[in-house]
DNA sequence: CGGTAGTTTGAACAAGGTCAATTGAGGTGG
DNA sequence: CCACCTCAATTGACCTTGTTCAAACTACCG
Protein backbone atom coordinates (compact mmCIF):
# COMPACT_ATOMS: atom_id res chain seq x y z
CA UNK A 1 0.00 0.00 0.00
CA UNK A 2 0.79 3.46 -0.77
CA UNK A 3 -0.22 5.61 2.80
CA UNK A 4 0.37 4.81 5.98
CA UNK A 5 1.33 7.34 9.12
CA UNK A 6 1.39 9.74 12.01
CA UNK A 7 -0.28 13.18 12.26
CA UNK A 8 1.52 16.59 12.20
CA UNK A 9 0.69 20.13 10.96
CA UNK A 10 2.83 22.35 9.04
CA UNK A 11 3.51 26.08 8.61
CA UNK A 12 2.83 25.35 5.11
CA UNK A 13 -0.15 27.73 5.11
CA UNK A 14 0.95 30.26 7.24
CA UNK A 15 3.12 32.85 6.27
CA UNK A 16 4.20 33.67 10.35
CA UNK A 17 6.80 31.91 11.21
CA UNK A 18 7.93 31.55 7.55
CA UNK A 19 10.10 33.94 5.32
CA UNK A 20 8.33 36.05 2.57
CA UNK A 21 10.31 33.74 0.35
CA UNK A 22 13.79 31.97 -0.30
CA UNK A 23 15.15 35.70 -0.85
CA UNK A 24 11.86 37.32 -1.54
CA UNK A 25 10.88 36.20 -4.80
CA UNK A 26 7.58 35.32 -5.85
CA UNK A 27 5.84 32.68 -4.18
CA UNK A 28 2.79 31.02 -5.40
CA UNK A 29 -0.50 31.13 -2.92
CA UNK A 30 -2.03 28.12 -1.47
CA UNK A 31 -5.09 28.16 -3.11
CA UNK A 32 -3.35 27.64 -6.41
CA UNK A 33 -0.83 25.12 -5.55
CA UNK A 34 -1.23 21.60 -7.02
CA UNK A 35 -0.81 19.78 -3.57
CA UNK A 36 -3.99 22.26 -2.17
CA UNK A 37 -6.73 19.67 -2.39
CA UNK A 38 -4.33 17.19 -0.19
CA UNK A 39 -3.85 19.82 2.34
CA UNK A 40 -7.05 20.55 2.84
CA UNK A 41 -8.40 17.36 3.27
CA UNK A 42 -5.59 17.23 5.98
CA UNK A 43 -7.56 20.34 7.54
CA UNK A 44 -5.35 23.63 6.26
CA UNK A 45 -7.99 25.35 5.97
CA UNK A 46 -8.50 28.51 4.12
CA UNK A 47 -5.36 31.10 4.26
CA UNK A 48 -3.15 31.15 7.45
CA UNK A 49 -5.82 28.89 9.06
CA UNK A 50 -4.95 28.65 12.88
CA UNK A 51 -3.36 24.97 13.05
CA UNK A 52 -0.12 23.58 15.02
CA UNK A 53 3.25 23.38 13.01
CA UNK A 54 3.17 20.75 10.70
CA UNK A 55 4.88 17.46 11.26
CA UNK A 56 2.98 16.72 7.95
CA UNK A 57 3.78 18.80 5.43
CA UNK A 58 7.09 19.85 5.71
CA UNK A 59 8.31 23.47 4.78
CA UNK A 60 11.59 23.36 3.08
CA UNK A 61 14.58 25.50 1.36
CA UNK A 62 16.28 24.33 -1.44
CA UNK A 63 19.45 26.17 -2.51
CA UNK A 64 20.14 25.78 -6.38
CA UNK A 65 21.77 23.04 -7.89
CA UNK A 66 20.68 21.16 -4.54
CA UNK A 67 18.77 18.00 -5.42
CA UNK A 68 15.43 17.03 -3.42
CA UNK A 69 15.57 13.25 -4.16
CA UNK A 70 17.58 11.63 -6.60
CA UNK A 71 17.31 8.79 -9.23
CA UNK A 72 17.31 5.43 -7.25
CA UNK A 73 16.73 7.27 -3.82
CA UNK A 74 13.97 5.00 -1.91
CA UNK A 75 10.52 6.94 -2.09
CA UNK A 76 9.39 8.59 0.33
CA UNK A 77 7.27 11.85 -0.51
CA UNK A 78 6.12 13.72 -2.85
CA UNK A 79 6.53 17.92 -3.13
CA UNK A 80 5.08 21.04 -4.62
CA UNK A 81 7.24 23.88 -5.37
CA UNK A 82 6.10 26.96 -3.33
CA UNK A 83 8.80 29.26 -4.98
CA UNK A 84 11.58 28.92 -7.61
CA UNK A 85 12.09 26.22 -10.01
CA UNK A 86 13.27 22.54 -10.32
CA UNK A 87 14.49 20.64 -13.72
CA UNK A 88 13.71 16.74 -13.56
CA UNK A 89 16.47 14.31 -15.06
CA UNK A 90 17.59 11.17 -15.33
CA UNK A 91 21.39 11.18 -15.10
CA UNK A 92 23.22 9.16 -18.39
CA UNK A 93 26.49 7.77 -17.54
CA UNK A 94 29.00 9.91 -19.08
CA UNK A 95 26.39 12.60 -20.31
CA UNK A 96 24.95 15.05 -18.31
CA UNK A 97 21.56 12.74 -18.83
CA UNK A 98 17.76 13.72 -20.18
CA UNK A 99 15.95 16.42 -18.99
CA UNK A 100 11.77 15.05 -18.80
CA UNK A 101 10.23 17.81 -17.02
CA UNK A 102 10.87 21.56 -15.02
CA UNK A 103 8.64 22.72 -12.52
CA UNK A 104 7.33 25.83 -11.39
CA UNK A 105 5.72 27.24 -8.57
CA UNK A 106 2.32 25.53 -7.31
CA UNK A 107 3.62 22.27 -9.68
CA UNK A 108 4.28 18.62 -7.93
CA UNK A 109 7.55 16.67 -7.81
CA UNK A 110 8.09 13.07 -7.50
CA UNK A 111 4.72 11.90 -8.29
CA UNK A 112 5.90 9.34 -10.87
CA UNK A 113 7.80 7.61 -8.02
CA UNK A 114 4.23 6.67 -6.21
CA UNK A 115 3.82 3.33 -7.65
CA UNK A 116 7.31 3.23 -7.29
CA UNK A 117 10.47 1.72 -5.16
CA UNK A 118 12.52 4.91 -5.47
CA UNK A 119 12.90 8.18 -8.01
CA UNK A 120 13.35 7.45 -11.34
CA UNK A 121 14.69 10.56 -11.71
CA UNK A 122 16.76 13.45 -10.20
CA UNK A 123 15.21 16.72 -8.95
CA UNK A 124 17.17 19.46 -8.83
CA UNK A 125 16.88 22.93 -8.03
CA UNK A 126 17.46 25.91 -10.82
CA UNK A 127 17.66 28.76 -8.29
CA UNK A 128 17.13 29.26 -4.59
CA UNK A 129 13.48 27.88 -4.32
CA UNK A 130 11.37 26.73 -1.53
CA UNK A 131 9.28 23.60 -1.00
CA UNK A 132 6.15 21.77 0.75
CA UNK A 133 7.25 18.16 1.32
CA UNK A 134 3.99 15.30 1.73
CA UNK A 135 5.20 12.31 3.44
CA UNK A 136 3.51 9.78 2.09
CA UNK A 137 4.00 7.22 3.99
CA UNK A 138 2.13 8.98 6.79
CA UNK A 139 -0.61 10.03 5.69
CA UNK A 140 -2.99 7.63 7.54
CA UNK A 141 -1.50 9.53 11.12
CA UNK A 142 -3.75 12.37 9.89
CA UNK A 143 -6.86 10.49 11.27
CA UNK A 144 -8.47 12.19 8.18
CA UNK A 145 -10.60 9.77 6.08
CA UNK A 146 -8.16 7.82 3.85
CA UNK A 147 -10.87 7.44 0.82
CA UNK A 148 -10.19 11.33 0.39
CA UNK A 149 -6.81 11.55 0.68
CA UNK A 150 -6.84 8.64 -1.61
CA UNK A 151 -9.38 10.20 -4.38
CA UNK A 152 -7.32 13.60 -4.37
CA UNK A 153 -4.24 11.32 -5.25
CA UNK A 154 -5.87 10.17 -7.75
CA UNK A 155 -6.96 13.47 -9.06
CA UNK A 156 -3.54 13.93 -9.16
CA UNK A 157 -1.85 11.38 -11.06
CA UNK A 158 -4.74 11.37 -13.58
CA UNK A 159 -3.80 14.64 -14.70
CA UNK A 160 -0.42 13.62 -14.84
CA UNK A 161 -1.23 10.80 -17.32
CA UNK A 162 -3.39 13.06 -19.17
CA UNK A 163 -0.71 16.16 -19.03
CA UNK A 164 2.62 13.55 -20.24
CA UNK A 165 0.29 11.91 -23.26
CA UNK A 166 -0.73 15.54 -24.24
CA UNK A 167 2.83 16.37 -24.17
CA UNK A 168 4.17 13.47 -26.00
CA UNK A 169 1.76 13.62 -29.00
CA UNK A 170 2.63 17.27 -29.44
CA UNK A 171 6.54 17.25 -29.04
CA UNK A 172 7.04 13.91 -31.29
CA UNK A 173 4.94 15.49 -34.11
CA UNK A 174 6.35 19.26 -34.18
CA UNK A 175 9.30 20.85 -35.70
CA UNK A 176 11.83 22.45 -33.79
CA UNK A 177 10.08 26.43 -33.74
CA UNK A 178 6.63 24.73 -33.17
CA UNK A 179 8.29 23.07 -29.68
CA UNK A 180 9.95 26.47 -29.04
CA UNK A 181 7.07 28.78 -29.33
CA UNK A 182 4.95 26.02 -27.59
CA UNK A 183 7.81 25.51 -24.70
CA UNK A 184 7.82 29.50 -24.04
CA UNK A 185 3.78 29.97 -24.00
CA UNK A 186 3.79 26.82 -21.89
CA UNK A 187 6.02 28.46 -19.43
CA UNK A 188 3.52 31.35 -19.63
CA UNK A 189 0.14 30.15 -19.03
CA UNK A 190 2.10 27.70 -16.36
CA UNK A 191 3.22 30.97 -14.41
CA UNK A 192 0.11 32.79 -14.95
CA UNK A 193 -1.94 30.02 -14.21
CA UNK A 194 -0.75 30.02 -10.47
CA UNK A 195 -0.79 34.24 -10.07
CA UNK A 196 2.85 35.02 -11.23
CA UNK A 197 3.67 37.04 -14.08
CA UNK A 198 3.32 35.12 -17.45
CA UNK A 199 4.08 38.12 -19.30
CA UNK A 200 7.70 38.56 -18.27
CA UNK A 201 9.52 36.02 -16.54
CA UNK A 202 13.15 34.21 -16.27
CA UNK A 203 14.41 31.11 -18.43
CA UNK A 204 15.99 29.62 -15.05
CA UNK A 205 17.27 26.69 -17.10
CA UNK A 206 20.32 26.53 -19.41
CA UNK A 207 19.76 25.97 -23.25
CA UNK A 208 20.94 23.15 -23.20
CA UNK A 209 17.91 21.94 -20.45
CA UNK A 210 15.34 23.52 -22.62
CA UNK A 211 17.04 21.26 -25.78
CA UNK A 212 17.53 18.23 -23.42
CA UNK A 213 13.72 18.58 -22.96
CA UNK A 214 12.22 19.47 -26.59
CA UNK A 215 14.28 17.27 -27.66
CA UNK A 216 16.77 19.60 -29.48
CA UNK A 217 20.18 20.62 -29.29
CA UNK A 218 21.78 23.58 -27.54
CA UNK A 219 22.73 25.57 -30.15
CA UNK A 220 19.23 24.83 -32.29
CA UNK A 221 17.72 26.42 -28.86
CA UNK A 222 19.52 29.53 -29.39
CA UNK A 223 19.10 30.17 -32.82
CA UNK A 224 15.15 30.17 -33.32
CA UNK A 225 15.26 31.97 -29.87
CA UNK A 226 16.92 34.49 -31.18
CA UNK A 227 15.41 34.26 -34.74
CA UNK A 228 11.84 34.75 -32.91
CA UNK A 229 13.50 38.00 -31.03
CA UNK A 230 14.49 39.36 -34.60
CA UNK A 231 11.09 38.67 -35.74
CA UNK A 232 9.71 40.73 -32.84
CA UNK A 233 7.99 37.73 -31.11
CA UNK A 234 9.81 37.94 -27.81
CA UNK A 235 11.96 40.13 -26.21
CA UNK A 236 14.81 37.95 -24.63
CA UNK A 237 17.51 39.71 -22.64
CA UNK A 238 20.04 37.28 -20.15
CA UNK A 239 17.71 34.90 -19.06
CA UNK A 240 14.69 36.91 -19.12
CA UNK A 241 12.33 36.09 -21.56
CA UNK A 242 9.01 38.61 -22.32
CA UNK A 243 6.58 37.36 -24.56
CA UNK A 244 5.59 40.12 -27.22
CA UNK A 245 3.67 39.01 -29.78
CA UNK A 246 1.77 36.26 -28.24
CA UNK A 247 -0.50 35.74 -31.22
CA UNK A 248 2.75 35.03 -33.51
CA UNK A 249 3.52 32.98 -31.17
CA UNK A 250 0.46 30.71 -31.21
CA UNK A 251 0.59 30.60 -35.11
CA UNK A 252 3.93 29.30 -34.96
CA UNK A 253 3.19 26.73 -32.21
CA UNK A 254 0.00 25.51 -34.20
CA UNK A 255 2.19 25.21 -36.77
CA UNK A 256 1.08 27.96 -39.19
CA UNK A 257 4.09 28.83 -40.97
CA UNK A 258 2.82 31.73 -42.58
CA UNK A 259 -0.35 30.95 -45.17
CA UNK A 260 -2.44 27.83 -43.89
CA UNK A 261 -3.80 26.84 -40.73
CA UNK A 262 -2.90 23.62 -41.25
CA UNK A 263 -3.18 21.21 -38.75
CA UNK A 264 -0.01 19.21 -37.93
CA UNK A 265 3.24 19.32 -40.86
CA UNK B 1 -14.89 11.83 -6.49
CA UNK B 2 -14.50 9.36 -9.04
CA UNK B 3 -15.76 6.27 -7.60
CA UNK B 4 -19.67 5.46 -6.57
CA UNK B 5 -22.34 2.81 -7.55
CA UNK B 6 -23.75 -0.58 -7.09
CA UNK B 7 -22.59 -4.07 -7.28
CA UNK B 8 -22.41 -7.02 -10.06
CA UNK B 9 -20.17 -9.43 -10.34
CA UNK B 10 -18.98 -10.59 -14.22
CA UNK B 11 -18.36 -13.47 -16.03
CA UNK B 12 -14.72 -12.41 -16.92
CA UNK B 13 -13.04 -14.52 -14.34
CA UNK B 14 -14.70 -17.64 -15.88
CA UNK B 15 -13.99 -19.06 -18.75
CA UNK B 16 -17.72 -20.82 -18.67
CA UNK B 17 -20.50 -18.90 -20.42
CA UNK B 18 -17.94 -17.38 -22.46
CA UNK B 19 -16.21 -17.97 -25.99
CA UNK B 20 -12.69 -19.11 -26.02
CA UNK B 21 -12.17 -15.56 -27.66
CA UNK B 22 -13.00 -13.41 -30.28
CA UNK B 23 -12.33 -15.92 -32.95
CA UNK B 24 -10.31 -18.40 -30.92
CA UNK B 25 -6.99 -16.40 -31.14
CA UNK B 26 -4.39 -15.92 -27.90
CA UNK B 27 -6.80 -14.52 -24.67
CA UNK B 28 -4.46 -13.21 -21.71
CA UNK B 29 -4.98 -15.11 -18.29
CA UNK B 30 -6.67 -12.87 -15.66
CA UNK B 31 -3.62 -13.61 -13.66
CA UNK B 32 -1.34 -11.67 -15.81
CA UNK B 33 -4.05 -8.77 -16.32
CA UNK B 34 -3.33 -5.19 -15.33
CA UNK B 35 -6.80 -5.22 -14.16
CA UNK B 36 -6.76 -8.52 -11.59
CA UNK B 37 -5.29 -6.28 -8.64
CA UNK B 38 -8.81 -4.76 -8.65
CA UNK B 39 -10.71 -7.61 -9.71
CA UNK B 40 -9.23 -9.66 -6.50
CA UNK B 41 -10.14 -6.86 -4.51
CA UNK B 42 -13.85 -7.29 -5.95
CA UNK B 43 -13.80 -10.34 -5.17
CA UNK B 44 -13.43 -12.48 -8.28
CA UNK B 45 -10.34 -14.39 -6.87
CA UNK B 46 -8.27 -17.21 -7.95
CA UNK B 47 -9.25 -18.56 -11.81
CA UNK B 48 -12.79 -19.17 -12.52
CA UNK B 49 -13.91 -18.97 -9.15
CA UNK B 50 -17.71 -19.60 -8.65
CA UNK B 51 -19.14 -15.98 -8.63
CA UNK B 52 -22.80 -14.95 -9.78
CA UNK B 53 -22.12 -13.33 -13.55
CA UNK B 54 -20.68 -9.65 -13.28
CA UNK B 55 -22.35 -6.46 -13.67
CA UNK B 56 -19.16 -4.35 -12.17
CA UNK B 57 -16.66 -6.00 -14.85
CA UNK B 58 -18.36 -6.61 -18.10
CA UNK B 59 -17.08 -8.67 -20.44
CA UNK B 60 -17.51 -7.31 -24.01
CA UNK B 61 -16.05 -8.24 -27.62
CA UNK B 62 -15.13 -5.34 -29.92
CA UNK B 63 -15.23 -5.79 -33.95
CA UNK B 64 -11.99 -4.81 -35.89
CA UNK B 65 -12.45 -0.97 -36.66
CA UNK B 66 -14.95 -0.51 -33.38
CA UNK B 67 -14.44 2.07 -30.83
CA UNK B 68 -14.75 1.87 -27.53
CA UNK B 69 -14.41 5.08 -26.51
CA UNK B 70 -14.21 8.45 -28.56
CA UNK B 71 -12.64 11.29 -27.62
CA UNK B 72 -14.52 13.38 -25.65
CA UNK B 73 -17.08 10.99 -24.60
CA UNK B 74 -18.18 11.39 -20.91
CA UNK B 75 -15.93 9.56 -19.04
CA UNK B 76 -16.96 5.99 -17.40
CA UNK B 77 -15.30 3.16 -17.41
CA UNK B 78 -11.71 2.15 -17.82
CA UNK B 79 -10.64 -1.45 -20.10
CA UNK B 80 -8.40 -3.99 -20.09
CA UNK B 81 -7.64 -5.64 -23.19
CA UNK B 82 -8.59 -9.54 -22.94
CA UNK B 83 -7.66 -10.48 -26.29
CA UNK B 84 -7.04 -8.06 -29.83
CA UNK B 85 -5.40 -4.92 -29.94
CA UNK B 86 -6.40 -0.97 -29.80
CA UNK B 87 -4.67 1.90 -31.17
CA UNK B 88 -5.59 5.13 -28.78
CA UNK B 89 -5.21 8.66 -31.19
CA UNK B 90 -6.58 11.69 -30.54
CA UNK B 91 -8.36 12.84 -33.34
CA UNK B 92 -7.01 15.47 -35.60
CA UNK B 93 -9.34 17.80 -37.92
CA UNK B 94 -8.62 16.79 -41.27
CA UNK B 95 -6.21 14.15 -40.91
CA UNK B 96 -6.19 10.78 -39.36
CA UNK B 97 -5.32 12.15 -36.17
CA UNK B 98 -1.82 11.55 -33.85
CA UNK B 99 -1.38 8.02 -32.04
CA UNK B 100 -1.25 7.77 -28.48
CA UNK B 101 -0.46 4.32 -27.82
CA UNK B 102 -1.05 0.89 -29.02
CA UNK B 103 -2.77 -1.48 -26.00
CA UNK B 104 -2.38 -5.35 -26.21
CA UNK B 105 -3.68 -8.44 -23.94
CA UNK B 106 -3.61 -7.67 -20.26
CA UNK B 107 -3.30 -3.52 -20.74
CA UNK B 108 -5.58 -1.15 -19.63
CA UNK B 109 -7.33 1.84 -21.75
CA UNK B 110 -8.97 4.54 -20.69
CA UNK B 111 -6.90 4.64 -17.59
CA UNK B 112 -5.88 8.76 -18.67
CA UNK B 113 -9.65 9.57 -18.55
CA UNK B 114 -9.49 9.38 -14.60
CA UNK B 115 -9.79 12.47 -13.28
CA UNK B 116 -11.03 14.37 -16.64
CA UNK B 117 -14.54 14.70 -17.39
CA UNK B 118 -14.00 13.54 -20.87
CA UNK B 119 -11.83 10.69 -23.02
CA UNK B 120 -8.87 12.76 -24.66
CA UNK B 121 -8.76 9.93 -26.87
CA UNK B 122 -10.34 7.82 -28.86
CA UNK B 123 -9.61 3.94 -28.58
CA UNK B 124 -10.46 1.71 -31.64
CA UNK B 125 -9.63 -2.32 -31.83
CA UNK B 126 -7.21 -3.06 -34.80
CA UNK B 127 -8.66 -6.72 -34.96
CA UNK B 128 -11.22 -8.45 -33.86
CA UNK B 129 -11.04 -8.23 -29.82
CA UNK B 130 -12.87 -8.50 -26.05
CA UNK B 131 -12.38 -6.22 -23.12
CA UNK B 132 -13.28 -6.10 -19.70
CA UNK B 133 -15.50 -3.15 -18.93
CA UNK B 134 -14.91 -1.51 -15.15
CA UNK B 135 -17.22 1.00 -14.53
CA UNK B 136 -15.85 3.08 -12.26
CA UNK B 137 -18.60 5.03 -10.57
CA UNK B 138 -20.12 1.94 -9.80
CA UNK B 139 -16.99 0.99 -7.92
CA UNK B 140 -18.54 1.92 -4.12
CA UNK B 141 -21.69 0.11 -4.63
CA UNK B 142 -19.20 -3.29 -4.24
CA UNK B 143 -19.26 -3.67 -0.77
CA UNK B 144 -15.79 -3.54 -0.83
CA UNK B 145 -13.44 -1.16 1.39
CA UNK B 146 -12.94 1.88 -0.46
CA UNK B 147 -9.25 2.35 0.34
CA UNK B 148 -8.00 -0.67 -1.37
CA UNK B 149 -9.54 -0.21 -4.83
CA UNK B 150 -8.26 3.51 -4.59
CA UNK B 151 -5.06 1.99 -3.55
CA UNK B 152 -4.84 0.01 -6.96
CA UNK B 153 -6.21 2.64 -8.61
CA UNK B 154 -3.14 4.71 -7.77
CA UNK B 155 -0.62 2.04 -8.39
CA UNK B 156 -2.38 1.61 -12.13
CA UNK B 157 -2.12 5.33 -12.45
CA UNK B 158 1.11 5.57 -10.98
CA UNK B 159 2.42 2.90 -13.28
CA UNK B 160 1.01 4.69 -16.10
CA UNK B 161 2.91 7.77 -14.89
CA UNK B 162 6.32 6.54 -14.69
CA UNK B 163 5.47 4.56 -18.78
CA UNK B 164 5.07 7.94 -20.35
CA UNK B 165 7.77 9.66 -18.71
CA UNK B 166 10.34 6.70 -19.80
CA UNK B 167 8.69 6.76 -23.14
CA UNK B 168 8.53 10.46 -23.70
CA UNK B 169 12.37 10.78 -22.33
CA UNK B 170 13.33 8.11 -24.62
CA UNK B 171 11.40 8.70 -28.05
CA UNK B 172 12.75 12.60 -27.81
CA UNK B 173 16.14 11.51 -28.16
CA UNK B 174 16.43 8.15 -30.20
CA UNK B 175 16.91 8.56 -34.23
CA UNK B 176 14.21 6.13 -36.50
CA UNK B 177 16.46 3.16 -36.52
CA UNK B 178 16.79 3.27 -32.47
CA UNK B 179 12.47 4.29 -32.01
CA UNK B 180 11.77 1.03 -34.14
CA UNK B 181 14.04 -1.60 -32.85
CA UNK B 182 12.91 -0.68 -29.65
CA UNK B 183 9.20 -0.55 -30.57
CA UNK B 184 9.72 -4.01 -31.73
CA UNK B 185 11.68 -4.92 -28.68
CA UNK B 186 9.12 -3.10 -26.57
CA UNK B 187 6.04 -4.78 -28.41
CA UNK B 188 7.61 -8.38 -27.70
CA UNK B 189 8.46 -7.45 -24.04
CA UNK B 190 5.23 -7.22 -23.34
CA UNK B 191 3.30 -9.79 -25.30
CA UNK B 192 5.54 -12.59 -23.17
CA UNK B 193 4.97 -10.20 -20.12
CA UNK B 194 1.34 -11.33 -20.52
CA UNK B 195 2.19 -14.91 -21.49
CA UNK B 196 1.72 -14.67 -25.54
CA UNK B 197 4.47 -15.06 -27.94
CA UNK B 198 7.26 -12.92 -27.87
CA UNK B 199 9.13 -14.12 -30.63
CA UNK B 200 7.00 -13.94 -33.40
CA UNK B 201 3.38 -12.04 -33.47
CA UNK B 202 1.51 -9.71 -35.91
CA UNK B 203 1.93 -6.13 -36.18
CA UNK B 204 -1.81 -5.42 -36.39
CA UNK B 205 -1.18 -1.50 -36.77
CA UNK B 206 -0.39 -0.12 -40.45
CA UNK B 207 2.89 1.41 -40.51
CA UNK B 208 1.34 4.78 -40.33
CA UNK B 209 -0.21 3.57 -37.35
CA UNK B 210 3.63 2.87 -36.25
CA UNK B 211 4.91 6.34 -37.74
CA UNK B 212 2.60 8.52 -35.93
CA UNK B 213 3.28 6.80 -32.67
CA UNK B 214 7.05 7.12 -33.36
CA UNK B 215 6.92 10.50 -34.61
CA UNK B 216 8.28 9.33 -37.87
CA UNK B 217 6.78 9.29 -41.56
CA UNK B 218 5.42 5.94 -42.54
CA UNK B 219 8.05 5.97 -45.36
CA UNK B 220 10.60 5.95 -42.96
CA UNK B 221 9.13 3.34 -40.94
CA UNK B 222 8.77 0.72 -43.91
CA UNK B 223 12.35 1.62 -45.08
CA UNK B 224 13.90 1.11 -41.94
CA UNK B 225 11.72 -2.42 -41.40
CA UNK B 226 12.65 -3.70 -44.47
CA UNK B 227 16.49 -2.71 -43.54
CA UNK B 228 16.20 -4.45 -40.25
CA UNK B 229 15.04 -7.65 -42.43
CA UNK B 230 17.94 -7.06 -45.07
CA UNK B 231 20.43 -7.20 -41.98
CA UNK B 232 18.91 -10.41 -40.28
CA UNK B 233 17.66 -9.08 -37.21
CA UNK B 234 13.91 -9.61 -38.31
CA UNK B 235 11.44 -11.97 -40.61
CA UNK B 236 9.45 -9.96 -41.72
CA UNK B 237 6.09 -10.80 -44.07
CA UNK B 238 2.44 -9.16 -44.55
CA UNK B 239 2.18 -7.27 -41.13
CA UNK B 240 3.97 -10.67 -39.25
CA UNK B 241 7.01 -10.35 -37.63
CA UNK B 242 9.45 -12.47 -35.87
CA UNK B 243 12.65 -11.23 -34.07
CA UNK B 244 15.77 -13.09 -35.00
CA UNK B 245 18.97 -11.34 -33.43
CA UNK B 246 17.18 -10.03 -30.33
CA UNK B 247 20.76 -8.79 -28.95
CA UNK B 248 21.39 -6.84 -32.28
CA UNK B 249 18.17 -5.44 -32.05
CA UNK B 250 18.93 -4.23 -28.46
CA UNK B 251 22.60 -2.89 -29.61
CA UNK B 252 20.53 -0.54 -32.26
CA UNK B 253 17.91 0.36 -29.89
CA UNK B 254 20.46 1.44 -27.06
CA UNK B 255 22.32 3.41 -29.73
CA UNK B 256 25.25 1.82 -30.36
CA UNK B 257 25.59 2.07 -34.35
CA UNK B 258 28.50 -0.45 -34.69
CA UNK B 259 31.64 0.95 -32.78
CA UNK B 260 30.95 3.04 -29.14
CA UNK B 261 28.35 1.80 -26.29
CA UNK B 262 28.21 5.98 -26.03
CA UNK B 263 25.10 7.11 -24.03
CA UNK B 264 22.38 8.72 -26.08
CA UNK B 265 23.66 10.52 -29.08
C1' DC C 1 42.10 40.94 -14.64
C1' DG C 2 42.06 36.55 -16.44
C1' DG C 3 39.35 32.07 -16.41
C1' DT C 4 35.47 29.41 -17.11
C1' DA C 5 31.09 28.05 -18.53
C1' DG C 6 27.20 29.16 -21.06
C1' DT C 7 25.69 31.30 -25.29
C1' DT C 8 25.70 32.85 -29.96
C1' DT C 9 26.80 32.38 -34.75
C1' DG C 10 28.62 30.26 -39.06
C1' DA C 11 29.34 26.46 -42.44
C1' DA C 12 29.27 21.68 -43.90
C1' DC C 13 26.89 17.45 -43.40
C1' DA C 14 23.48 13.82 -42.48
C1' DA C 15 18.97 12.16 -41.18
C1' DG C 16 14.61 11.96 -42.24
C1' DG C 17 10.59 13.99 -44.78
C1' DT C 18 8.14 14.81 -49.10
C1' DC C 19 6.70 13.66 -53.56
C1' DA C 20 5.86 10.23 -56.77
C1' DA C 21 5.80 5.87 -59.04
C1' DT C 22 5.33 0.83 -58.40
C1' DT C 23 4.08 -3.37 -56.32
C1' DG C 24 1.24 -6.43 -53.83
C1' DA C 25 -2.89 -8.12 -51.25
C1' DG C 26 -7.66 -8.39 -50.29
C1' DG C 27 -12.29 -7.66 -51.74
C1' DT C 28 -16.00 -7.16 -55.18
C1' DG C 29 -18.63 -8.10 -58.99
C1' DG C 30 -19.15 -10.01 -63.46
C1' DC D 1 -13.05 -18.33 -61.11
C1' DC D 2 -11.04 -14.43 -62.80
C1' DA D 3 -10.70 -9.36 -63.88
C1' DC D 4 -10.67 -5.28 -61.69
C1' DC D 5 -10.56 -1.94 -57.98
C1' DT D 6 -8.76 -0.02 -53.88
C1' DC D 7 -5.72 0.76 -50.35
C1' DA D 8 -1.49 -0.34 -47.84
C1' DA D 9 3.26 -1.03 -48.37
C1' DT D 10 7.54 -0.56 -50.76
C1' DT D 11 11.14 1.80 -53.12
C1' DG D 12 13.58 5.70 -55.38
C1' DA D 13 14.99 10.69 -56.05
C1' DC D 14 15.29 14.99 -54.17
C1' DC D 15 15.12 18.51 -50.62
C1' DT D 16 14.28 20.58 -46.03
C1' DT D 17 15.48 20.54 -41.33
C1' DG D 18 18.27 20.18 -37.67
C1' DT D 19 22.80 18.32 -36.07
C1' DT D 20 27.71 18.56 -35.77
C1' DC D 21 31.94 20.81 -35.58
C1' DA D 22 34.25 24.94 -34.77
C1' DA D 23 35.10 29.55 -33.44
C1' DA D 24 34.02 33.98 -31.28
C1' DC D 25 31.68 36.28 -27.68
C1' DT D 26 29.59 37.48 -23.00
C1' DA D 27 28.50 37.27 -18.33
C1' DC D 28 29.89 35.73 -14.08
C1' DC D 29 33.50 34.78 -10.33
C1' DG D 30 37.22 34.28 -8.27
Amino acid sequence: MIIGGQVRVSDSRSREGTEPGPHGQDEVACAACGLDPVCRILGYGGDGSNLPRGLLILRRHVARGEAIFRCGDAFRSIFAVKSGSFKTFVPHAGGPGQVVGFQLPGELLGVEAISLETYPSTARALENSSVCELCLARLPESGRPLELLQGSIIELLGREVAFSHQLMSSLLHQSADQRIAGFLLNLSERLHRRGLSGGEFNLTMSRSDIGSYLGLASETVSRILSRFQKSRLIRLRRRRVRLIDRAALQMVASSAGQGGVGPAR
